[in-house]
RNA sequence: GGAGAAUUCGCCUAGUUGGUCGAGGGCGCACGAUUGGAAAUCGUGUAACCUGUAACAGGGUUCCAGAGUUCGAAUCUCUGAUUCUCCGCCA
């Protein structure tokens, strides 16, 4: 969401980075909105004399009534009265305004930074850099599920039966590699410094409105019937809810949070849903980290969020890339994001992993979240990453630790969190 | 889940027979005086947002949130949120 001001003052601007975009339906709104705007404030003026006056007046009764002079009191009270029809005419005309053009700023997208390539969908994203060799085999890696199942460790079908497709268990050694990746992805982020939070796995429906946009929450929230809360989709919903409505002190900036959190996604119209194994589904389990900074650090700040993942992948022997949204891939609240993605030996080709946005201050502007600086109060950045995010992540792993017999193999940084195992075999 | 109390300007607090309360006091903070410098002391100032202006000025909104009564609401009514106390239940 951008400050209607700065859409005021450079209209030319927001219609490039429009087309930049390639949303050029869109173009009509931003005259459109200059023009709604100009007469919202027009209202607004008229109404707030209005409201001045009765004020005024309002004062005066008051003193004539502390006077007993009852009668005079009376006269005036006659003259706000005349005023209210009109005062109430024109509050209504403000708050609808209000709520047309909060409506278009909305779907008028954040402008996005200078370094992201042009191109209209993700078939132009391009990649930046790879990391490790993309090894293939000479021998035939299975389907992720057939891993996992050659060693006992799903069990879809009775996911099936107690809670539909899109739900799995994991079981035995999987299951334990499940966790042991999440915790050292847990203790990863914190010896670099960032503080581990478990936040609320639900959220009120302001805070999820504050979040994303309503067609993004249709397709992806599960609500509890009968009372105003949402499943979270990612923990980024409740870390950046937590900043909801607040001032930060500028000298405790930048806030840097890895977050544990399981995630709930109905993935609604996504296709996939129905593929066998556990690359789409309705329930996974992440560690998430975000950064609220000031403005001009929250450049640095990307290029370290992503490195992040990339750092802890190359420690796990999984070879990646990071991969950059091109704009017109880019959602409308980000100014630029980069997919880190995963080798898949069996596809021979990379698949996403992760996601590191910067949303610059269009995040904070829609939750109120600011800055008191030495020289203000403004608007705080807010980024995110995924710091890694099974049981996705696994099929990587398992694709690109197989043995030719089927057993895998645990690299030295889990193996603590494995009770010290070097291999899963059957 | 039931009963009661509370929610005011960064923090603490005054303010409930509705009108000189957008709000008094203390702390904190800023500036000034005093001092060789500091502490202490004294003085002055100290909310946010919207609108408006070249910049001031001016106007509006906000006393947890939303709705209502009224010419007028921090003060009255309703709904909701949160906190505390007691009871119930429970990992």
């Amino acid at each position: 969401m951008l400050d209607i001001k700065f859409l005021r003052e450079n209209p030319d601007v927001v219609k490039q980075n429009i087309k930049n975009k390639f949303q050029d339906s869109k173009l009509p709104l931003v005259d459109e909105v200059i023009k709604l705007d100009s007469e919202y404030r027009a209202y607004k003026g008229e109404a707030d004399s209005l409201r001045g006056g009765r004020n005024k007046l309002s004062k005066e009764i008051g003193m004539l009534m502390a006077q007993g002079k009852r009668e005079e009191a009376e006269a005036v009270k006659k003259q706000v009265t005349d005023n209210a029809r009109r005062l109430a005419e024109l509050e209504q005309l403000e708050v609808e305004y209000q709520e047309k053009i909060k409506k278009i700023m909305m779907v008028i997208p954040n402008i996005i930074d200078p370094s992201v390539p042009i191109g209209k969908d993700d078939s132009e994203n391009v990649e930046i850099q790879k990391y490790g060799e993309p090894v293939v085999p000479d021998f035939d890696i299975p389907y992720h599920a057939e891993i996992m199942e050659n060693l006992s460790g799903l069990d879809l079908e009775s996911a099936r039966k107690v809670a539909g497709n899109g739900f799995y268990y994991l079981m035995g050694d999987i299951a334990r590699l499940h966790s042991a990746i999440i915790s050292y992805a847990r203790d990863f982020m914190i010896d670099r410094g960032f503080t581990y939070c478990i936040p609320p796995f639900m959220i009120r429906s302001e805070v999820v409105t504050g979040v994303m946009s309503f067609a993004e929450m249709d397709a992806m929230m599960y609500k509890i019937e009968g009372e105003d809360l949402y499943l979270i989709g990612t923990s980024e919903h409740s870390m950046i809810g937590k900043y909801i409505d607040t001032i930060v002190p500028e000298e405790s900036l930048p806030h840097t949070l890895t977050s544990y959190s399981p995630c709930f996604r109905k993935e609604k119209g996504a296709h996939g849903i129905e593929e066998r194994g556990v690359y789409r589904i309705h329930q996974f389990e992440k560690q998430e980290m975000i950064v609220v900074c000031k403005p001009e650090e929250s450049p640095v700040w990307f290029d370290k969020l992503w490195q992040n993942t990339v750092d802890l992948f190359r420690t796990l022997d999984i070879p990646v890339r990071t991969l950059e949204c091109c704009s017109g891939d880019l959602a409308d609240l980000k100014v630029k994001s980069i997919d880190v993605e995963a080798w898949s030996p069996r596809q021979k080709k990379y698949f996403e992993v992760g996601s590191c946005s910067n949303l610059g201050d269009a995040q904070a502007r829609r939750l109120r979240i600011r800055v008191n600086g030495k020289d203000g109060k403004y608007f705080a950045h807010t980024l995110n990453n995924t710091v890694v995010a099974p049981p996705r992540m696994l099929i990587a792993f398992l694709e690109n630790n197989m043995n030719a017999d089927g057993s895998i193999n645990i690299p030295v940084a889990l193996q603590p969190y494995m009770g010290g195992k070097t291999k899963i075999t059957k």
